[in-house]
DNA sequence: AGAGTCGCACGTACGGTGTACGTACGTCAA
DNA sequence: TTGACGTACGTACACCGTACGTGCGACTCT
C-alpha cells in the first residue's frame, strides 16, 4: 500500500524528523508508525528495539558530518575546522544533539571523525598517546558546549529566554552572580565555542614546542 | 506508622539512593514509594511530579559539593581545585551524574559554584566578561569529561571493559584508530581529566598576561 | 502449475509508567 | 463540638515498549 516501503532508513529518518518537530520526549514507537501511517509492530520488522532505534538516529546524524580537510592548511587551522564542523551538524539538528551525545554507538560512523581528528594531530607532531589525550579533551569540550547550547545543562548556562533566577539573586549573597548577570544571562554561542576551542589550540600549540 | 514522617528530602534522597543502587531507569514513582514502605499518591503530597523529584536530586548532589577555598593560594590552583571539587562529588555520585548534568535547575544550589569561580577569576584580575567566558569554557569541559567517565558519550571515549568495536576496526579504513586502539581503550580519567584542566588553566594563564 | 517457504504488516495483550481524582483519617482552631 | 486542613492511600486512565500469533503476498524449487 505505501508507494514507499517500510525500512530503516525511513524509520530513523521519521524519528529524526519528530525529534525536531517535538523533541526527544515525544519519541514513541506508537507515535512513529503513526507518522509513517503504519502499524506498530511493523516497525520491529527493521529495527530490534527503540534503543536500537535511536542509535540509529545517532548514527544517522552523525554520519553526516561533512569534514572539508584540507591537507595543506595549518594544522591549527584543521583542527578548528574539524570542531566546527562537528559543532555544525548538532547545529543542524539541534533536538538530536542530546540523543547522539548521550549514546555511546559503535558503529562506524563514529569512528570517522576520531580517525581524521588523530589523523590530524599526529600529522602536526603529537605522538599516539599525546593525540589521544588531546582527543580527549577536544571532545569533551565540544559535547560540554553542545549540550550547553541544546539548552541542557545547569544554570550556570541559562538559556537566553528571560532567566529570572539569574538576575533576581540575592546581591549580597552572590555578589559576582548578580553583578554579571546580564553576561551570564545573554550568550553567543557561537563565539563563545570558538573563544574556547581558540583557547585549546592555542594550549596544544604550546604542548607541541617542547 | 513509620517512625519518621514521609518528607520531601526523604524522597529525594531514596531517589539518589535508588539511582546509585540500580541506575536512573530504575527511577519510578512506584519503586521510590515502595522503597520508602508507603503509597505511590503520597509521594505527590510532598513532590509536585516526577521532574520536580529529579530536580531535587541533582539540587542535592549539586550541593554537596565541597569547596576547601584557600584565598592565598595562587589562583591557578584555585581554579584547579573548583574544578576537581566538581568532579569529586560526580565520582560520589556516579550514576546520579547524568541526572545532574542534564538539567537545568534554577535554584540557589547550582549558583554557589558559580559564583564561587567567578570571583576566584575576578580576582586573578580577569574581567568581568572574560571571566564568564572562561567559567563557560571550563564548565563545558567538565561537563564533556564527566559524560565520558559515567560511561555516556559516544565511541570517541570507549568504556574500559572489552570494547571490541575499536580493536577489530578495518586497519585500512581507519589505520589511526586501529593502531592506537590500546590508547582508545583505556583511560585513566582522573589523568585525562587533570590533563585537560591543566591545558586550560595554562591558556587563560597566557590569556591573562595581555 | 503447484507446493512450500519466507518476509513483512498488523492486532492483541501484558506489564510497566506518570499522575488526576476521590476518599478516609489524623490533628489542630474556634 | 465542629469544622477545616494536611496527609496517606486506592482506584483509574492514558500511554509506553514489546512478546506473540496471524494472515497475506511474493518468491523458489520441483
Amino acid at each position: 500500500m505505501p508507494a514507499e516501503p517500510l525500512s530503516r532508513p525511513r524509520i530513523v529518518a521519521a524519528a529524526i524528523d519528530l525529534i525536531e518537530r517535538e523533541g526527544a520526549d515525544a519519541v514513541s514507537m506508537r507515535r512513529i508508525a503513526a507518522d509513517l501511517g503504519v502499524g506498530v509492530m511493523s516497525l520491529y520488522n527493521h529495527v530490534p528495539n527503540k534503543s536500537a532505534l535511536l542509535d540509529g538516529v545517532a548514527e544517522t546524524v552523525l554520519s553526516q558530518i561533512e569534514f572539508s580537510d584540507d591537507p595543506d592548511a595549518d594544522w591549527t587551522d584543521r583542527v578548528r575546522m574539524q570542531a566546527l564542523a562537528f559543532r555544525q551538524i548538532a547545529h543542524h539538528y539541534p533536538r538530536c544533539t542530546m540523543v547522539v551525545v548521550s549514546r555511546q554507538l559503535q558503529s562506524t560512523a563514529g569512528l570517522l571523525p576520531v580517525e581524521r581528528a588523530l589523523a590530524t594531530l599526529r600529522s602536526a607532531g603529537f605522538g599516539g598517546h599525546e593525540a589521544v589525550r588531546i582527543l580527549r579533551v577536544f571532545i569533551a569540550y565540544i559535547v560540554g558546549s553542545l549540550l550547553r547550547e541544546v539548552g541542557v545543562t545547569p544554570t550556570f548556562a541559562p538559556v537566553h529566554r528571560s532567566d529570572l533566577a539569574v538576575e533576581n539573586v540575592d546581591p549580597l549573597l552572590f555578589p559576582q552572580v548578580s553583578g554579571l548577570a546580564p553576561m551570564l544571562v545573554d550568550c553567543d554561542h557561537e563565539s563563545e565555542f570558538e573563544f574556547g576551542l581558540g583557547l585549546l589550540i592555542q594550549a596544544i600549540a604550546v604542548q607541541l614546542k617542547r
